[in-house]
This record gives structure tokens, sequence and C-alpha cells, in this order.
DNA sequence: CTGAAAGCGCTTACAG
DNA sequence: CTGAAAGCGCTTACAG
């Protein structure tokens, strides 16, 4: 009953020629070998019949699938929807579709979205959520799955990675609470096996020290949420309520941290300077509006895709770890220290 | 070179049956024709080899793909992560993969995922892109492919729809401007061609001709974007300043209307109160912490691809519009009338 | 309960 | 430049 899809024999038989002429002359590359009358004819059927080529049957011959994969945590974490549109628009104009999964930080789940994604046969993935020992890197190094990084990186050498310059961001954001006459400066650092927890914290201590000041004040958490950085700061405050700055590891964690200290009665910025880190959406609408190091998100997506792509393509090419620059952009979280 | 992927026949070499057999057992569907003892030697051989499924060869049989695709907008606008997020929880915990588009609301865009997404062979569709008369819901009974429309509906009759029921929460936006002593109130309305636009704005015009209060301080916009509610608030502000609260068609024209009174020196609530629609992300954060009308996102979601599931497994039932209650949510952009 | 065969719609090496 | 054939990895109607 139904109008039975088209295939490439439909239009072959429309046009009076073999099926596989008719797949050369819609397929650019083989297109050239094809007469140019023929090759308008074809498209011609082929625009006429309504035909649209089934990409399970390619895939299945071809053993690529002209599909990318994405590896996110949440969706609703504000951080990701620009770095996967960043992708889907770079891998849409080259013919590319993504698919994307959240594993919310689960190994397990990880793990899973990678087998469901290695049955669709997807030419490349674009990880978004590795621990710098996570095992989703050999997984795809023995699946000879092409692979690049974003947001976050492993230890080991020899990935593609779309990272930031977490050390330039720290560095700037303590210049400016420097300048602004801090002198105890705290930092919630998000969880160590992480690339961007690890990074930050270590940048954040080395240049206090670096300066001659104090770099002890740390807090550790296990994500980086509101909740996580709401506990933390807590903790922190139980034990030295002394510093007149935070450096939080995200800008979730610094939303926490605002809560936190709101419930204890202590304002933002006039006890305590609070800096958050990536730039997610409506910082600047907030009360107070957030003070952040700021990381071109779009960018990472795009730059990630197109690195994949050039792998999945076979263009030969060492390993390369993209370093972004980022950007503080300063607001109203934070101010002069005891100004108040 | 490569370890050439594992199939169905090399779990039947290992076992020593034919692979029919395998792909027999494999299957929930089909297990059950097969010896207790056989799908367990096969399960086990299976695990041994690392085997899953080429997911591109079993779509091109069974014409069915086990993918899902939903079209929206646009990623970065945070009406539609949760509704997304939705989706993919409902339909991965079913078994199927869920992929997306961005319209940018070009129906163009539309149509061109649409052809990209039935060369994907998708077994339904979600749209959350739909205009009241958009052909897309022709083309998808055309093509006899399974969809359900989330959010935004049409003005044909027979479809399956997930939305909100816009005339409560008006009413009840109204009902609380009214009580803080509101007597001119404006409305910035969406696009008469999105249903939402549409039923919003009707539902405005009906309840304050019902109040016997004025109820004609509309402005239109082309979408429902920051821009645009800056814009249209500044050409309903030149022509008349004096009224006191303004309903928005959505979130983003709230804040569009809070820039832009801004801009004129006007502040919100002092001197108008603005109510949005949606209820995105941070709201609640923000200066001031905006009062709207919250639509139950994720729900909306899970919804759509429970229906659309039913759809694709041929569960025979009328269409069916879910009409989601809204909950007005209220914060500091609204005060009352004259208190300042 | 299991096997053997056909076929889904493409692509591509081989001919001519 | 075009045709004929084989085959990608599954599923499933038909036998037995």
């Amino acid at each position: 009953m139904a109008n039975r899809k088209i295939t490439i024999r439909d239009v072959a038989a429309l046009v009076g020629v073999h099926h596989s002429t008719v797949s050369r002359a819609l397929n650019p590359k083989t297109k050239d070998r094809i007469s140019p009358e023929m090759v308008r004819k074809v498209d011609k059927a082929a625009e006429k019949l309504g035909y649209f080529p089934n990409i399970a049957a390619a895939t299945l011959k071809q053993n690529r699938s002209f599909a990318l994969g994405v590896l996110i945590p949440d969706l609703m974490n504000p951080v990701f929807p620009p770095i996967i549109r960043g992708i889907q628009d770079t891998a849409e104009a080259k013919g590319y579709t993504v698919f994307t999964a959240n594993t919310d930080d689960d190994e397990k789940k990880e793990q899973d979205a990678l087998n469901i994604m290695s049955g669709r046969s997807i030419d490349g993935l674009i990880i978004a959520t590795a621990w710098r020992n996570d095992a989703i890197v050999d997984k795809c190094i023995e699946r000879e799955l092409p692979f690049v990084l974003v947001n976050r990186t492993v230890d080991r050498e020899g990935v593609n990675a779309v990272i930031v310059d977490e050390e330039f961001g720290i560095r700037a954001t303590l210049d400016h609470l420097i300048s602004l006459g801090h002198k105890r400066i705290a930092h919630i650092a998000g969880p160590q096996h992480s690339s961007t927890g690890y990074e930050r914290a270590k940048a954040f201590e080395d240049y206090l020290t670096l300066k001659n000041m104090e770099s002890g004040l740390v807090e550790h958490m296990e994500k980086f949420t509101v909740e996580e950085g709401h506990r933390a700061i807590k903790r922190l405050l139980a034990r030295d309520n002394q510093f007149t700055a935070v450096v939080a590891a995200s800008d979730l964690t610094a939303l926490g941290c605002i809560d936190a200290m709101q419930e204890l009665g202590l304002l933002c910025p006039e006890n305590i300077s609070v800096i958050g880190n990536n730039d997610i959406i409506f910082l600047a609408r907030m009360n107070p509006a957030l003070t952040t190091v700021s990381i071109p998100k779009y960018d990472m997506g795009a730059q990630a895709a197109r690195i994949l792509l050039g792998l999945v393509n076979g263009e030969p090419r060492d390993p390369v770890i993209l370093r972004m620059q980022p950007r503080l952009m300063i607001r109203n979280s934070t101010s002069r220290a005891g100004a108040f």
C-alpha cells in the first residue's frame, strides 16, 4: 500500500540505463566518469521521482556511515549546546550527520553509548566526557575509531584534542583579583581526574606560589555542579572564613558558591568576590553578573569537528592538541578587597 | 590490518551453528524459538568475541532503523535541551537512538533535514519547529512517516501533539497582574503563524475583553528572540507609554523588553512589570528574577517520545493532543502597579 | 528447534 | 563511458 521507497533502480528504469550508472552519476566522486548529458538525465529523473539514497545500504556496503558521534555529560548543562552546535554546523556542511549521547559522567553509560554508536558504524567520535585516564580512549584506539577530545583531554600522549589554555585563564583570573587587592584567595577545585579540574587547580597553586601568596586555600568537588559548589564552599568556610575571593572551577560551581554564601549572610562581591569558568549563557544578566573566564565553545566544537573530519577522510597528520585562548570577562561578582 | 568487525557468522562459527540461528538467539523476539541451551551458548560466544550488531545491515533488511529524528529551531535556545533530553531518555530506554537537526526556523532547512533523516530510515519524527500550516506535516503524511508535534502544533486536525494549555497560562498571568492592580497591560506577541504565538495572543485578547479591560495594546514580533522583543517594545513605547505591565510571548522576548526598557531609563518592575513564558534556565537568578509561565519541558519531550514509540510500533489509536498544564512562577519582575 | 536461501539497496572491481 | 555481477551483514519465509 505504502508508496514504496524510490530506489536507484527506479531511477535507472526511468532513464533506461543500468542502476550502476545511476549510482555513479549521483556520486560527486564518480560522476566525472559519466557523460555530462547522462548525469543531467539522471539528476532530472531522480528529482522527478523524489529519490533520496538509502544511507543504510550505502553504509553497509562502504562500511562508513557519514555519521559522527558526540559524547557529552548532559545536554542540559549549558556548556554543551554551543559546542554541539559548532560540531553540527561543521559536520553537516560536509554531508555528515551527528548524534549525541549523554553519559551523565558515568563510565558505564559512556561505554554503552560507544557500543551503540559503533553498531551504527559512526565514522568518528568527539568526546567531551573523558577523564584523564578514561578507558574509552583505549577502546577507540583498539577499534581504530578516529576520535577527537574536546574541552577535557587525557594524560596520555598522541591524541587529538581541542582544549583551553587553562593556565592562561587562571593567571588572568588571579591577576585580576590581585590587582583588586585580594590577598587570600580560595579555589573550589573540580574533579582532579578531569583535565580541566586538574589543570585549573594546578595553575592556581603554581601561580600563587610564584607570586609568593598563600596557595593552599583549596577545597575539592566530585563534580562540576551547582550542588557540589554549594557544599564545597560551606566546607571551606567552616574551616576558614578569612579569604576575600574565590576562584570556582566552573560557572555552575560559582553559582553554588554564591547560593551558599547567601544562606550564610555573606554577600558577593561585598564580602567575597567570586569568579567562574566557561561563560555559560545569561551570566551577564545575573545578580550579581558573574565575572568568568570565557571559553570559545562554539568554535571549539567546530574545530574538533574539522579535525575529526580530516582524520575520517584519511588526511595523514600528527596528533594535535589545539589550545584555545580563553578571555576574562569582568562583571560584577568581583570587586576591590575590603571595599565595603 | 584492522581487527575486522565481528559478524554474526563469526559467532556462528565459534558455536558451530548456522548464522541464522545466531540471529534468532540474539533477537529477543525470536529467541524463544531457540533452545535455552543454544541461546546461552550463543550469548557466551557473542560476549567473548565482543560482537555487536551492524545496525545498518539490520536497517536495510527490516526497513526500520530504531532511530528517531528531532527537529528543533536551535539547540542553543535554552527551551530545547530539556525537551530533547526527555526525548532521548525515553527513546534510549526502548533501544532507540535519536538525532536532532537545527532548522533555524527556516522551512528550507527543515525540508533538507527531513530528507536526510528519511535517507537514514528514521522510524519516526518529533517536530518542535512546525508553523501552523507547515508543509512538513503533509510531507510526513505522504511518506507515511509517523510523527509527533511538540511545543507547537498545526491548525489541521488529526495530528499527534504534546503542547501546553496556553489559555490557562495566559489567564494565570493576567489574573496575577490584575490582582496587582494593573489596568493597562500590553502584549509582545510571537509570530502568528506559530500556534504558541497565536494562542497566547488570542488568549490575551479574549481574557482582557472578558474582563472588560483594554485588550489592544499588542505589538507583534517576527521571531521569539531577545532582539525581536527589544525592537517590539520600543515600537510599542513609541506610540504608548501609559501601560504598567507587559506579557511577553517568551522568556527571551521578556529579556529583550527589559533590555530596551533599561536603555530608556525604565525600571522593571518599578515602572513596568514584565512576565515571560517557558521558564528557561537561570531565570530565578536574574536581575530582576523573571516571573514567567513554566512549561514542563522535559516531560513534554518524554511524552512526545512515548506517543511516537507507540505509533512506530503500530499500536493503533486515534491521534491525541496532549495539553500540558503550565504553572505561573511568580518572581521579582512583577509588582503592584504604581507602587513606586 | 535449526538450516539453507533469498534479498534489503547500495557500491565498485572487472570488463568491454 | 556504461554494464553485469558480486557482496556488505543482517532477517525471515520456507523446509524439515
